[in-house]
DNA sequence: CCTTGAATGTTAGTCGCTAACATTTGTGAT
DNA sequence: ATCACAAATGTTAGCGACTAACATTCAAGG
């Protein structure tokens, strides 16, 4: 990261550009067209770094690292249990500097209909993913598919509780999501 | 229902053509034009009829009746019982003969992600409805919430399992998927 | 320095969707 | 029946998201 290549300082300026601008006008209001004259370059250039609009807000990376945390708990505990933990872990391992960023993109996401459904459907494939490990560790597909569902949306569901009034860290929020679900032994 | 005006002709035209075309070749594939033509119709024309290519699916006129189904039980039953009972009462009361129509639009649902998004949208709007007769009638709104939102989740649930596999009626299979919510007395 | 591949620009086009205005068509009162 | 009014449809023009094909500039490595 000390030599950002070309590649990716347009992508952060793209995402810089797109936040204030949505945050400023809304989402839908503001055009791709925009977005990349404010980050200096063209909309095609744009569609070449986010295959879509929403991608600029939806496309994160943890998602990997979120089933990596989750296969890495021992395969003893029950599936539920397993999610519910490697889900907190995950997101307690995130460094701070970057937890601005993912707010100002919540609360987009959080005041938009649209895009509301959209992180729906992203859910849904970090779901799918959850509950490959989950079978593939050797849970019951019925079972994992449960236990994907209610940790994914407790999490979504303290995201936004987060994003709207932030009482404390984002770790902390995603904690105490999770507790509602998580039975302490 | 004698004498259909001339635009709930076009209307059903166009959900029929929709319909086969979708079928045949995709959603995503089929164009809102060639809807409208084989409706012998304008493209123009069907956006007076839907405001969006997916609303030819999801508009279904069945929300008011479903919200007026759970305000008919009586207040004094919990919140929970109430919006679940509702639903079942109004599922159940579905005039016979529109169910494979209802088929045919869950099943172009179910195996298009980006209108599992849309139905995802759609029901939030059912939901909130739903929490509003819930809440108008005493009940809290934090109870109203979860019990609407768990409520829909199985019956959307429900819709879909019966859609892939039809081992009965819809109302059975909308029963059997509240089943698993609803603790009988 | 110079070459090669990555990053960007240009142009043109499709599809969903909207607006403004003209035209037809159905329907209700006479 | 008919005639007038309103509902339904057509036409044209255009915006915004997104794609494809081809040309151009830029940036690292030898």
């Amino acid at each position: 990261m000390e030599h950002p290549t070309k590649r990716e300082r347009t992508t952060a300026a793209l995402v810089h550009a797109a936040l204030d601008l949505f945050e400023r006008g809304g989402y839908e209001q503001t055009t791709v067209g925009e977005i990349a004259r404010a980050a200096g370059v063209t909309e095609m250039t744009f569609f070449r770094h986010f295959p879509t609009k929403e991608a600029v807000l939806l496309d994160d990376p943890y998602d990997p690292e979120l089933i990596a945390a989750v296969g890495a708990r021992p395969a003893s505990e029950p599936p539920f249990l397993r999610a519910a933990r490697g889900v907190r872990g995950a997101w307690r391992s995130l460094p701070e500097p970057e937890t601005p960023v993912i707010r100002r993109r919540i609360r987009i996401i959080a005041l938009t209909p649209s895009l509301r459904g959209a992180m729906w459907r992203s859910t849904g494939n970090t779901e799918r993913a959850l509950v490959e490990q989950l079978v593939a560790d050797g849970a019951a597909p019925a079972v994992a598919r449960v236990a994907a569902a209610s940790v994914l949306a407790a999490l979504v569901s303290g995201l936004y509780a987060w994003a709207e009034a932030p009482d404390g860290s984002l770790a902390e929020a995603i904690e105490l999501a999770l507790d509602v679900i998580d039975v302490r032994p």
